[in-house]
Parts: C-alpha cells; structure tokens; sequence
DNA sequence: CTACATACGTAATAACGTAACGCCGGGACG
DNA sequence: CGTCCCGGCGTTACGTTATTACGTATGTAG
C-alpha cells in the first residue's frame, strides 16, 4: 500500500472530519449538514464533496448499508487495507475490524474469475455483545 | 416470465420477481415500477413491499452498495447461506458466490466478539473478465 | 359477528444524492 | 506582469430512493 501522507485538510473537510470523530459513530451526509449549519454550511454538496475526498483519502469509511459514513477507527488514519464493520441494530454501535484472512479468501476467487477487484464492502449485521446481554 | 417455487406468490409480489427474473441483473425499485405500470403498478410501495417479502424469502437480494435489487440466481432457490456478489463497474453484471470460508472467517470474528450475526453484505466491486480483455 | 392478520391502493413527504452554474484564489508559464 | 488553468467553494434546482399515513378488501379464528 502507497503510505498516502495526505495534504492537510481544507475548512469544509476538517469540519465535516470534526462532526464525524466526534460524533464517534455513524453519521448521515443531512446529519452532518445540519450539525455544520452554525459554521455556515446550507447545501449538501458542501458535505458531500468534503466526504468524497475524506474518502478518497482513506479517513472516512461509506456504510452502504446505513447512506452513512464513519471516521475511520485507526489512530492517525495510517493507510490500511479493506475495512469491514459490524453494525449492532440495537444500539447503532459499529465497530470496524480489518478481515484480512476474509479478504484473502475473496480475493482467491476474484483472482479465478478474472475479476479485477477495486473495492469491497463487507457489513454485518446484528447484535453487539452489550445488547445481548440477557439482563 | 418465470419461475415459481417456493411460498406462494401474491400477483404483486409475482410480477415484482418476474421482472428481476427477466432482467437478468440488478434493478432498482424504481426501474421496477416503470417496468410495471402496464400491469397496474402506480406506486413505489407497491414495489417495497414485494420486495420486502422476497427478500425475506430469500428470492431476491438487496445490492446496498447499488441501492438495487437482483435475483437470486440459484435456480429454483433452494436456500443458501451467505451470499456474496462481484459488480462490474464496466458492464454491470453481478455475479453472486457463497463465500462460506470467507463467512466462516468473519463468524469466527464475530464469535469471538460476542457479535450475534443476523445478516451479511458483503459486494465486491471492480471489472469482470470480460470487460479486462486487453483489446 | 367480531377481532385480528395480511395484502393492497394512493397520496404525500422524507431522506439521500447530483447537475449545472458561477466565483474566487493560487500556481504555472509566456 | 498578465493570462490560463484548476481545485475548492456557494447556491439553486433537480433527480432518485424510501417511508409514513390512511383507508380498503379479504381470510381466518374464536
Ligand atoms: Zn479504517
Ligand atoms: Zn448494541
Ligand atoms: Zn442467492
Ligand atoms: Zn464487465
């Protein structure tokens, strides 16, 4: 992996950054808006455009299955390869591991089916280890 | 048209799954409804709420990294663990595999976690092998 | 008959996402 | 210096995806 030293931040991206490792969990793109409305955000674009790029650089993760993005849980943001998060549907906690051996056993088959892999998504789904306590 | 096993069909839900059926490939609820308005559909619900039903019968599955429906294309649709799908970003063709090592993997993750699973996305998006030629 | 469950039809609205326009500031380069 | 280009930005408007709310119809159990 490209050790990505990525450029500092513009306003929008450190802001919208800011919402999310605050936030310490999943936000949705309007979320995020309207937490920004007092340091003068009014569209979305403004937050989806940060996001594209926070993205791109590796510093926020996309949860498809939510339309909902997530500061990536690695101190620093060094690069890492594919993340997989585990979404408990009880309290919305979502903790992301790094499936490597998972991704390993993907990649065996994409590499036998001649598929070029750009990107993976992995989210489970279910019920984190405190919500399952029987009480 | 198509198949059909399994539950019984409601006529909506029938002609929501002949049109994935007869699609051959992803499409979206909204692709769907166009593609029924001949046969009576007027709204998006009409569509959502047989989609629902199909997925829970394990018929059709939900691609979120595409907000799309598909198929399920084992034939007959005898029941099947996890499913996992490789998107063409060129062609659009999903291909669906069970990836029962690589599930067998993250359930140990999840074990270990104390993560009860209750379901699993896992999309692999790239280019297929057709689209990978040299040309 | 009543109570409940399931499916359905329709309208309205919420939630998520993008196209298109123009403006501005900074860096490349003649 | 002037000019060109480009990335980021702000705004409007619009497109796409999904749900809420309410009412109807039908079947079945008690
Ligand atoms: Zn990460
Ligand atoms: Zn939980
Ligand atoms: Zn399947
Ligand atoms: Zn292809």
């Amino acid at each position: 992996m490209s050790v990505e030293t990525h450029p500092e931040l513009t306003k929008n991206q450190a802001l919208v950054f800011g919402s999310l490792s605050d936030a310490g969990g999943p936000l949705t793109a309007y979320a995020i808006l309207d937490l920004l409305r007092d340091s003068g955000f009014r569209a979305p674009l403004q937050v989806y455009r940060a996001l594209d790029k926070l993205v791109e650089y590796g510093m926020v993760h996309r949860l498809e299955s939510l339309n909902a993005f997530v500061a990536c849980s690695h101190k620093g943001c060094s690069s890492h390869g594919t993340a997989a998060f585990a979404i408990c549907e009880q309290c919305g906690v979502v903790s992301e591991f790094t499936p490597d051996k998972a991704m390993s056993l993907l990649r065996d088959w994409t590499r036998s089916e001649g598929f070029q892999l750009s990107r993976t998504t992995i989210e489970l789904r279910g019920t984190c280890r405190q919500c399952n306590v029987p009480n």
